[in-house]
DNA sequence: TTGACATGCAAGTAGTGACTTGCCTATCAT
DNA sequence: ATGATAGGCAAGTCACTACTTGCATGTCAA
């Protein structure tokens, strides 16, 4: 189980959440060319892969595989309460 | 202005938060050994101070001279979006 | 004023993390 | 079957980060 905030602290990482937050179920390569076109960020395939293990590791994408397409979606699970931690949401 | 997700990023630096959150106004000294009684966590002044700086620099906590007493206490204000950017709190 | 207490500064070290590089496996269309 | 597409694995590089170490500054009580 990975740690949720650490997954949080690459600016990467949380832009790649902000596009599964405005599309589900997108694959490596579109995720790849979504952050080139949108956000200017030319990472590489395996880069973008690596971060996709890290989010995942931390419960905060789901990937779900059909044929040779491997399909992320964003899970909010974990998102829900890490602040309530310091927060009193009365 | 640090980066919020990065301070928070760092196991102890959340404790620090956590112990904040019980009290506030506490000094380095007594952050060190609140962290070493109750969280087991030996580490050395320097090394506490060196967290305060990044939770100070990403606006997590406000500091107040007192003499020659340095005044710790959190501020939640930071808190209180940084997870709405995915979650939609309707 | 002097010693004790609370903190500051800065250079160095070691481990971690993001990224690259190169090659390999799997699935699909033709 | 074969080429093209989508993804996987693993070793290596480089920069950053947490931590240490040693000394310096500032404040207070006596």
């Amino acid at each position: 189980m990975g740690d949720v905030f650490k997954a949080l602290a690459d600016p990467t990482r949380r832009t790649i959440l902000d596009e599964l937050a405005d599309r589900d179920d997108q694959t490596l390569f579109e995720i790849c060319s979504r952050l080139l076109t949108k956000h200017q960020l030319d990472s590489t395939r395996q880069a973008i892969s690596q971060h996709l293990d890290v989010l995942e590791a931390a419960g905060l994408i789901d990937v779900r595989r059909e044929g040779r397409y491997k399909l992320h979606s964003i899970n909010r699970g974990p998102l829900e309460h890490i602040v309530d931690r310091w927060l009193d949401r009365s």
